[in-house]
RNA sequence: UCAGACGGCCGGGCGGCCGCUGGCCCGCGAGCGAUCGCGGGCUGGAGGAAAGUCCGGGCUCCACGGGACUACGGUGCCGGUCAACGACCGGCGGGGGCGACCCCAGGGAAAGUGCCACAGAGAACAGACCGCCCGGACGGCUUCGGCCCGCCGGGCAAGGGUGAAACGGUGGGGUAAGGGCCCACCGCGCUUCCGGCAACGGCGGCGGCACGGCAAACCCCACCGGGAGCAAGGCCGAAUAGGGGUGGACGGCGAGGCGCCGAAAGGCGUUGUCGCAGGGGCGGUCCCGCCCUUCCGCCCGGGUUGGCCGCGCGAAGCCCGCAGCGAUGCGGGUUCCAGAGGAAUGGCCGUCCGUGCCCGGCAACGGGUGCGACAGAACCCGGCUUACAGGCCGUCUGGCGCC
């Protein structure tokens, strides 16, 4: 698979995926742990141990569509930011967007989705 | 300059770093293959409403027998535009505004049924509360002319009052008082003629008023209408239930075929080939018509998970010209302009713009800080409706000021 000389996964993190089946996503609500931070909340379970993967979910329940997408892309773009430095793999993780999502600071953002991490237990 | 009417347009700009996703090119890799993955370069990437899903189409599949009846839904002044429409344009009629202009679900109420609350005397072939007028007898007052109050009989519907609406309106004549009782004008109905393609309008004549309103109450009339939707539909493709072929088994009635027995009539056996009956289907009902309809073994081709296509060159956008009051049409030039699929267009920063607040300043201004509407393509078009911070342009109307 990997060649030896190959451009290769550049990070020795992770080879991350989008988690996008119901039933992944109804295995991790059902089996996994919870953390809720104001800006989100994660469900974190063991997945394929050779990698990473994440799905999120943004509820009709926060907003119009305008409002839910771009709570979505803040978390995509929370999870693209901080999760290779981490170096955690095989999980699939799960991150909720919630009412304060959009509008909460970029930076307080990323440190709720590290205090999950932790709380979770995906990073010690 | 203020107030207002109508039409059109924009809906943050520029730049940097890190990402996402479509296309093209190059290189590499995986797979029998359809295809997929990785790296690099170039390049494209939300809206005027993308929204609500209220109409009309394209596209796709299904039903696409004949006849009759019934039901259901929609539209509703006239002419035009359009692929089509319930949309749009131009008119007509009615209503509102000083005006520019705006609004109208605008066929039929002499086919029938029904409704018209409350108030009010009376609400549909109505009615007399207050009131007006005439006559009568009794009582009271009297300046002896009469007057007033109550009562009885009769006439009237003008005035008051109720109501959304009171059985034409205004004015005059007439009358005891009144009344289309009579007259003029207006309204209403019928109508000759004229104008207009038409809706309708105009001049005149006749009718003495009859025919209240509601059809977004039922209804009547005219016209229109198959169903479902891209999760449509198509292609590639494991395991298990259903389809075609083939072999075997069973059968409610009849016919036919085949075999055997018999001279023959006929009998016995066998056979899913045909018909009938029974059951079911063809938008609702009926008639005719058509189609389907048992079980087990073997072989062959095809649906769900998944992948790909459908999936953007189009009733297309922009700029001119011509025709038309206009909707729009015709002609020429030019551009290629999003295609996801748990769903790409994001995160952070700088600067400018608009605006609120604070500080300094007489002010111009400077500094700091916050905010920037409604809203996210999901097969595609034409409309309608609804939401929207702030701003720009044009035409017009009324008032005030100036020349």
């Amino acid at each position: 698979m990997s060649g030896a000389a190959d451009p290769a996964p550049p990070v020795p993190g992770a080879p991350a995926g989008r988690l996008k089946k119901r039933r992944d996503f109804l295995r991790v609500a059902s089996r996994g742990k919870r953390a809720a931070r104001p800006g989100l909340v994660l469900q974190a379970a063991p997945g394929d141990p050779c990698l990473l993967r994440v799905g999120f979910t943004v509820t009709k329940k926060v907003g119009n569509a305008v409002v839910r997408n771009r709570a979505r892309r803040r978390l995509k773009e929370a999870a693209r930011l901080t999760l290779p430095g981490t170096g955690a793999i095989g999980w699939d993780l799960v991150l909720i967007g919630r009412d304060g999502t959009g509008a909460r600071d970029f930076a307080t953002l990323i440190a709720d989705l590290r205090g999950a991490l932790r709380q979770a237990g995906v990073t010690p």
